[in-house]
DNA sequence: AAGACGGGGCG
DNA sequence: CGCCCAGTCTT
């Protein structure tokens, strides 16, 4: 298994943020015991019921915060419990194959997590006896574990007294403390280091959940409700009148607009179909052959020049059948769906495979295809 | 430091 | 339709 390189050091802390104390109260800041009180106590009023906050096994939490990487609550609940009801253990995990576990996964994105956590789950059973180990730092090792699912995993599954610091959290202590404009690495550095001062308690787990509930149901964007809010009297960000300023966004960057074409073969019962590369954009997901269209190319030659790369077989075009409209978090592509049939071989080996449509639905498959697949045996 | 990597929900 | 979300990995 890979080494990933160690983290940067995180104890030294650059003043570019305005520090509390560089406001008109000297005792702006209350006491960590104070913060952590009231901060606890709102929590334990407030907190959702989540799947996830009714176990103490590690292995299900890890689940949960992987899946919850850049993933909404609500789109979790139902993922995370089908997933652990069917692979309830890392054994039952790592005994799985990979397309087992991206089926679980289809539809949830960010495929490449799945991918890490069947690995780490092979990993743990194969060097530990699926035992995980218990600190931030050898959790960071593993694949799949950055510096967020490190802190969160050994706080909450090992009350290690570690901050965990998501976007919740990040937008949550730049109102805090009203932090200036400055590059996101030394702001992450001074939160970080803030939260571990305020982390006295031996709740380590419910700190960490309760700053990233506070962040999800009331520092939340674009404006806080700071009359909810147990820290609102201390808080800069509401001092300044104006806490709905944090964070401050960066320029979004332009979408590139991507033409595509692929093609439906139905013959003797079954579709064709094909695999993406494992690493990659959706890697290891199933679809419809085809690709991207070349300059100057159009739909109908891109169609079947896909499928005769990706294949080996030299199609037809019948029909068109629909176009998919798809957006990606870095661009947008528009595909052109046709009907074809098999008009010859070429003597190179194709890749792809025929499945019945029992088969098809079975397959983890990428949104496009989705979509054509409901298309295709969900015809209205 | 910046870009790749998904998808659904919301105003 | 643009923005956001319990981030990680690669370059």
């Amino acid at each position: 298994m890979r080494k990933k390189p160690s983290p940067g050091n995180l104890e030294k802390t650059q003043s570019s943020v305005l520090s509390p104390q560089s406001l008109e109260s000297p005792q702006f800041l209350e006491s960590p015991q104070t913060f952590g009180s009231r901060l606890l106590s709102w929590y334990d009023a407030n907190r959702r019921d989540l799947p996830w906050r009714r176990t103490t096994d590690p292995y299900a939490i890890w689940i949960s915060e992987v899946m919850l990487q850049q993933t909404q609550v609500s789109r979790v609940v139902e993922y995370y419990q089908r997933f652990l009801k069917t692979f309830p253990t890392v054994r039952h995990l790592a005994e799985a194959r990979l397309d087992e576990v991206l089926k679980q996964w289809e539809g949830l994105g960010y495929y490449g997590r799945a991918r890490a956590v069947h690995e780490c789950a092979r990993f743990l059973v194969s060097e530990t006896s699926g035992k995980f180990p218990q600190t931030r730092g050898e959790l960071e090792e593993l694949p799949g574990f950055g510096p967020y699912t490190a802190a969160a995993v050994a706080s909450i599954a090992f009350g290690e007294p570690v901050p965990a610091l998501d976007a919740n959290v990040i937008r949550v202590m730049s109102r805090y403390l009203a932090v200036s404009p400055a590059t996101p690495t030394t702001i992450r550095k001074r939160i970080q280091t803030t939260l571990q001062d305020l982390l006295a308690t031996d709740r380590a787990g419910d700190f960490n959940q309760a700053m990233m509930e506070l962040g999800a149901l009331v520092c939340r964007h674009p404006q806080p409700s700071c009359l909810l809010c147990p820290v609102s009297e201390t808080c800069a960000g509401r001092l300044s009148g104006n806490p709905g300023a944090w964070p401050v966004k960066k320029q979004p960057a332009v979408k590139p607009q991507v033409r595509a074409a692929c093609g439906v073969i139905f013959q003797r019962g079954k579709y064709l179909v094909v695999q993406r590369p494992l690493q990659g954009l959706l890697g290891g997901l199933w679809e419809f052959p085809g690709g991207r269209l070349q300059s100057e190319e159009t739909v109908e030659t891109a169609c079947v020049r896909g499928i005769k790369e990706k294949t080996g077989i030299l199609a037809g075009i019948v029909a068109p059948l629909t176009t998919v409209n798809h957006t990606f978090s870095h661009f947008r592509v528009e595909l052109s769906v046709f009907h074809c049939r098999i008009i010859g071989m070429t003597f190179t080996s194709g890749k792809g495979k025929w499945v019945t449509s029992i088969q098809l639905q079975e397959l983890a498959m990428t949104g496009t295809a989705r979509k054509i697949r409901k298309m295709l045996l969900e015809p209205q």
